[in-house]
RNA sequence: GUCCCCAUCGUCUAGAGGCCUAGGACAUCGCCCUUUCACGGCGGUAACAGGGGUUCAAAUCCCCUUGGGGACGCCA
């Protein structure tokens, strides 16, 4: 059997949706797995949908997810084609062009060729023509699309014109999807269907028959929503006389409404991901586990990548949609979170800190990196533990001391003690400063946990926080009493 | 409207006729741990959409109903 060869081809036309990383994801598992070859296409047909930006932002983020290309467009491609192709990898490969737009004059052969040989013919319906078609046809209650007005008028080569791919009627057609088995078509209703656009670009249908053909590509995943149009792929192979990949239509990821995951029910965009904190990792593994799982009694669900490389089957991939969970995706990125080394993890975190134009000292963060990886879902949540450490002025959340009968004396009285306490110590470590503020405890009559907040507050400002002991630790003593003064001096002055 | 896909806890799922008094995970609730917040540990609530078959036996196979989703573009 020949090397597997599967191909990851987006469109252009915006942001990197999740749902469609996810397919991607199925696609480049099995490739890795079977030693096969993945492949970017850009599917960049549609000029009046394109965004210039997108292809490089997709580049970027299946780099950041970790998913390497084997073929896609070289730099003189993007160039050619005019993409922004800044610190971009070039690629290239044997089966190039990677980008449709460059691969107009193949498209337009195979559509002729088509013509040629009775499978297709050229339609110079007008827009309004068909506008009003279709009017008519609600109006009568049928189903809506193109008559076949054209296909026996022998339209001439030299008017403006489309032309259309023929749908046999009355023909049973059955495709045996690599997911679902067997579909039948006893009668498909679809209406012939354009293939090559009057501005000379090719639509889907074609393209992507064609290249598909001519990659040698072996198994197509794309989304579930392509199953009814797929009659028209499998008679375009046949007209061709070409051998069909195997095709495999996988289960949508869904929203919260049950429906296709959509801006409205949160970030759907791989970059908003990004941004919010979540690893590569993370996001890999839960996209993975939507609407596939390792199966056989597995119960296990915080994978690697290469473990997940190891166990994918195409086998076990689900029909049914499945929807996309923020919570569950929140505590699996927490369980990666976990599993990173401390110098990783401080890494990972330091970029969302300067982002938000803190000062940071690797030193000091590496030090107290140990104690927010357990208390962390998402990286940018460690901006709100860590930053008393980076900056010169804290606002202090006082009213936060206030509980277990804690009122303003009482917490200055506190905070007056533990400065004196703290100031006597010869050595600021985490053991001592651990000594220091328990032998406190004894010499009030408050609860544990009341002075522990008040300290808290008073060296850090905030109520949530690392632990105490190695908090005030790694502030460093000069600082720290600093900050038990500024406290006194807003609770005497409240 | 026509065609197609799908159907196990709220969610992701295990389950390929007896192993199922249906397992795990997230979420949720309770308890434990505990200096805050978390992590962690223990336990609870919670599902085979309905109806017919087939079979000694059905969550698993078939049919119907219902429900959800998708497609019907010179978009992909």
């Amino acid at each position: 059997m020949s090397t597997p060869r599967l191909r990851f081809a987006p469109s252009p036309t915006g942001y990197f949706h999740v749902g469609n990383l996810r397919t991607a994801i199925f696609a480049w598992l099995t490739a890795r797995q079977s030693g096969g070859k993945f492949c970017l296409r850009i599917e960049d047909t549609d000029r009046e949908r394109l965004v210039l930006d997108s292809i490089r932002a997709i580049l970027e983020s299946l780099s950041w997810i970790g998913m390497d290309l084997d073929e896609g467009p070289s730099l003189e491609e993007l160039k050619k084609a005019g993409y922004s192709c800044e610190g971009v990898k070039d690629m290239g490969g044997d089966h190039g062009p990677y980008i449709q737009s460059l691969r107009l004059p193949r498209y337009k052969e195979v559509a002729e060729l088509l013509v040629e040989k009775g499978y297709a013919y050229r339609c110079d319906c007008t827009p309004e023509r068909l506008e009003e078609e279709r009017a008519a046809q609600m109006a009568r209650k049928v189903p809506p699309g193109y008559s076949g007005y054209c296909r026996d008028r022998d339209v001439p080569k030299d008017k403006p014109h489309v032309i259309r791919f023929k749908i046999p009627h009355g023909e049973k057609i059955i495709l045996n999807d690599l997911v679902r088995g067997e579909i039948v078509w006893e009668n498909p209703a679809l209406r012939d269907t354009v293939i090559l656009k009057s501005d000379g670009f090719p639509t889907y249908h074609l393209a992507s028959v064609c290249d598909d053909h001519d990659m040698g590509i072996t198994h197509v995943f794309r989304g579930e929503e392509w199953i009814p149009t797929t009659p028209i792929h499998i008679k375009e192979y046949e007209a061709l006389g070409w051998e069909m990949p195997q095709i495999g239509h996988m289960p949508q990821v869904l929203g919260d409404s049950g429906k296709k995951l959509s801006k409205r029910e949160g970030a759907v965009s791989v970059d908003s991901f990004r941004e919010g904190g979540y690893l590569p990792e993370a996001l890999f593994n839960f996209l993975a586990l939507i609407g596939w799982s390792p199966g056989e009694g597995e119960e296990q669900e915080v994978f690697t990548q290469k473990e997940l490389i190891e166990r994918f089957s195409v086998k076990k991939i689900n029909k049914a949609g499945g929807v996309f969970s923020y919570d569950k995706l929140g505590w699996m990125n927490g369980m990666h979170i976990r599993r990173l080394s401390i110098e990783e993890l401080a890494k990972r975190v330091k970029p969302f800190l300067e982002n938000a134009g803190l000062k940071v000292d690797d030193k000091i963060l590496l030090e107290i990196t140990p104690h927010i990886q357990e208390r962390m879902t998402v990286l940018t949540e460690a901006l709100g533990l860590v930053s008393f450490l980076f900056v010169d002025k804290i606002e202090h959340e006082l009213k936060s001391m206030f509980a277990k009968g804690i009122d303003a004396p009482k917490a200055i009285e506190i905070l007056q003690m533990g400065k004196q306490l703290l100031n006597e110590l010869p050595t600021f470590d985490v053991a001592s400063v651990e000594a220091t503020i328990r032998g406190m405890v004894g010499k009030f009559t408050y609860p544990m946990g009341a002075i522990f907040m008040v300290m808290r507050i008073g060296v850090t400002g905030k109520k949530v926080t690392p632990p105490l002991f190695e908090s005030i630790a790694i502030l460093g003593k000069e600082k720290s009493l600093h900050r038990i003064d500024q406290a006194i001096e807003k609770l005497a002055n409240a």
